[in-house]
DNA sequence: CCAAAAGTGTTTCACGTACACCCATGC
DNA sequence: GCATGGGTGTACGTGAAACACTTTTGG
């Protein structure tokens, strides 16, 4: 049934920015839009906020209902208000960003009925609306914060090499890092522990698996502790 | 006139969490509530978005009105969403901080028809709605976001000396600095210009007056400085 | 001349950075 | 046996941290 206020309302929203990591770079999720404006363009997956739900749980549902994501580290990122960044009427968008482990997620996106992709961070199509600026923020946020919060290892799965966690910072920041200092440096956080397991069928020497200690982490965090990398 | 929508919507407000820095601590501005809910309770000063303004436009509006602030720093600082958050209705307020130089703002806010008032930042009193929590993250966001952006010369007056600096940096991290290395460390950024021009009208030593470099600043974030006190 | 804050250098230590080779494994 | 990535140690330099006394000014 509908509603009536005594002045005019924003509509209000929410938007995802999901990152996900592969072997070659870090990937944005996008829905292919069945709607006008923008019908058949790539946008960011979102939609409404209901008025019996709060917004993390709006983020959430969305994400869910448009690209089967589920169960990730989903945070606010930034609130999109300006005039006619939707040419029907005022919205207002709360932005999240998530990140998610892409090989848990790569099928579920690519078979829902709305058609969601994944695309590289740096290649990606044009977005409808502002969306655009939306990831640029939602990029920033990412590189900002991964060096000093431990929020690379959720788009790693459970267990990894350090290559790969070495990867994943070059990936996001964006430049090279030294093997050997790398790994001193992050072995000295101690906060990986160290697998009696190696990783399987690879074509060359196998390397050690690790797994991040977020109880460690958490008590060490309490004492004042400040990772950094 | 009244308007109607399928569905029903979140009011949308923004609050402003407005700092101030004086000889002694940290000050909040809060403004004493003349309608029900906690009328006569103090609260951030903060309204309704109107349709045709934007965020950060309805943010300043608000500012303005409600305390004469004007023409000051004000960052986003994060969106409350949380159910319940206002009794009467579902309120979705997006929350600001400003930094204003306090001797500017001093008489405004105390002649202001509205009751305003300044209060130590860790001595406020009871808020309304989930006001409190809102100071804490702003409270947060200052504390991290100080040491590498150089936002803490909107507290200070244009002209300022490295002891009023550094005291403003005490009081906002919460800890006693070394003053030799600290007027080292600042000195070492290049981003103050060193004036022809001592404090008056000081019963001491009268210090020297120093002012922050903007344009030098801005020239630097171009070739890729980081700022990092 | 006394009170109050301004101003000033050096030493030590931790950490970031640069850098090259041998090892294990699968094919 | 060879290709591929895994794994390891040292030397150097920069910057953070600790630390105390002299100077200037007003009252």
């Amino acid at each position: 049934m509908p509603s009536t206020y005594k002045y005019p309302r924003p509509a209000l929203t929410v938007d995802c920015v999901v990152f996900g990591l592969d072997d070659a770079d870090l990937k944005v999720l996008l829905i292919q839009r069945d709607l006008e404006p923008h019908r058949g363009g790539w946008a960011l997956p979102g939609g409404f906020v209901h008025v019996d739900e709060d917004l993390d749980q709006a983020a959430m549902r969305e994400l869910r209902e448009e690209t089967g994501v589920d169960r990730v580290f989903l945070e606010q990122l930034y609130t999109f208000g300006a005039l006619g960044r939707d040419p029907r009427e005022r919205v207002v968008t709360v932005a999240y960003y998530a990140l998610v482990k892409l090989l848990d997620h790569r099928v579920q996106a690519a078979t829902d009925a709305r058609s969601a992709a994944w695309f590289a961070a740096d290649e990606l199509p044009t977005l409808a609306f502002d969306h655009a600026e939306i990831v640029a923020v939602a990029l920033a946020r990412l590189r900002g914060k991964v060096r000093y919060q431990p929020i690379g290892f959720e788009l790693l799965p459970p267990k990894f090499t350090l290559s790969q966690l070495q990867h994943l910072y070059e990936v996001v920041l964006e430049r090279p890092l030294d093997k050997r200092n790398f790994r001193k440096k992050v072995l000295s956080l101690k906060l990986l522990e160290e697998l009696d397991e190696v990783e399987q069928d690879v074509a060359h020497r196998a390397a050690r698996l690790y797994r991040f200690d977020e109880r460690r982490y958490k008590k060490l965090v309490k004492q004042g502790f400040n990772f950094e990398i």
